[in-house]
DNA sequence: TTGACTGTACCGACTGGACGGTTTACCGTT
DNA sequence: AACGGTAAACCGTCCAGTCGGTACAGTCAA
C-alpha cells in the first residue's frame, strides 16, 4: 500500500504551504496544489481538512519523541541524562523542527483543541524533570528556553545567528548536567 | 474626543473573543458583537481587519514596553539591571500578559508580517543583551526561558502552577543579575 | 431662533469571493 | 468487471468589505 507516502506527501506540502504562505493560507485546495493533487485526492485521504491538522502535529510530536528516544539512548537510556538528551534532540531537530513546528499554526488557528497531542507530551515532560541531577526549576528552565527558542523561530522572528544557537547549546548543556550556585 | 477609547474597548473585544472562541472565531461581526457594535461600527474605526489585528500587536508591544520602563526605573534606570527588569516585567504582566499575547494569534494565522512591531522589540532586545554583568550568552538564556513561558501559556498547554513560575522567577532573576558557574 | 448644512458615529442589507465538503465521473490495474 | 485512486464540477456557508442610509451634534448665516 502507497497510502501511507501519500499521506506524507500531503502533510509535507501541508507544511510548505504553511512556511510560505502562512497559516490562513493552508486550504485543502492550497494544500492540494502543493502536493500535484486535486482536492478530491486529499480528501480522499483525511475524511477533513481537521484530520489532516491533527495528523500533521501527531506527525511532529511523533517525531520529536523519536530524536528524542535516540538521544536517550545514545546517553545509555539514564534517566539522569534524559534532559541533556531533550536539550540535543531539540538543537538535533533543528531546522526540521523549525520547519515542523509551523504545524502547529493553523491547528491553533483553526482550533487549539488539537493541540492536544502537544499538552499530553508537555505535561509528561515536566512531569519527570524532578529526576535531573540539577533541581526541578533549573530542569524547567532550561526546558523554557528551548521553547522560546522554538517559539521565536515559529514566529520568525528570531535574531539568533547560527553561531548564537550553538553557544547557547553549550550553556544549556551545561545546565542540564550541572547544578549552578 | 472619545474615539480612542471606543477602539480600545474594540481591541480589548476582539481580545476576548481570541481567548474564549480561538483565533479563527475572530471574526468582524464576532468582534462588533462583542464590544457592542455593529460590523459597521468597527469598520469605521478600523478600515480593515487586518488594520485591526496590527493595532492589536500594537498595543499589546506598547503596553509591555511601559511595564519594562517601569521596571528599570524601579532599578534605577541601571543598564547593568535592565535584565533583572525585563524578568520583573514579564512575571508583572503575567496574567495581563497571558491574555494580550492571545492579541498575536490572529494576526500570526491571517500574516505574519502583522508581527512586524514585536519583530523589531526583539531585535532590540537581543542586541542589548551584551550589557548585562552575566554575559550575553546566559542572558539569551534568561530571555528565552521566559518567552518558552509566555509560549506554553499562549499555546494554552502550559502545566505550570503559580508556585512553580515563582521558584522559576526567583531562579531567573538570581540567573539575570550574577554569572553561574 | 431657525433652518440649511456639515461632520461624526454608527447601522444593516448586500455582494462577491473563498472555502469545506459532496457527488459524480473517469481511468488504470488486477 | 470491479475497485482503488484521482479529477472536477458543484453546493452551501461564511465572511470581509461596500454602500446607502439614520441619528445627532455642532456651525453659521439670515
Amino acid at each position: 500500500m502507497v497510502k501511507e507516502s501519500v499521506r506524507g506527501s500531503i502533510l509535507d506540502a501541508a507544511e510548505r504551504v504553511v512556511r510560505e504562505r502562512g497559516a490562513s493560507h493552508v486550504t485543502l485546495d492550497a494544500v492540494a496544489e502543493a502536493a500535484g493533487l486535486s482536492k478530491g485526492g486529499v480528501l480522499y485521504h483525511f475524511q477533513t481538512k481537521e484530520a489532516m491538522l491533527v495528523a500533521l502535529v501527531q506527525r511532529m510530536v511523533d517525531t520529536f519523541r523519536e530524536v528524542y528516544a535516540d538521544a536517550q539512548a545514545r546517553m545509555g537510556d539514564d534517566p539522569a541524562r534524559s534532559l541533556e538528551a531533550f536539550v540535543e534532540a531539540v538543537f538535533g531537530m533543528d531546522e526540521s523542527l523549525g520547519h515542523a513546528s509551523c504545524a502547529l499554526l493553523p491547528a491553533l488557528a483553526s482550533n487549539p483543541e488539537l493541540l492536544e497531542p502537544l499538552r499530553g507530551f508537555y505535561r509528561h515532560h515536566f512531569a519527570q524533570l524532578g529526576n535531573t541531577p540539577v533541581g526541578w526549576d533549573q530542569a524547567a528552565v532550561v526546558t523554557l528556553a528551548l521553547d522560546g527558542m522554538w517559539l521565536l523561530e515559529m514566529l520568525g522572528i528570531s535574531p539568533l545567528t547560527d553561531k548564537d544557537e550553538r553557544r547557547i547549546q553549550k550553556l544549556l548543556i551545561r545546565m542540564a548536567t550541572a547544578p549552578i550556585h
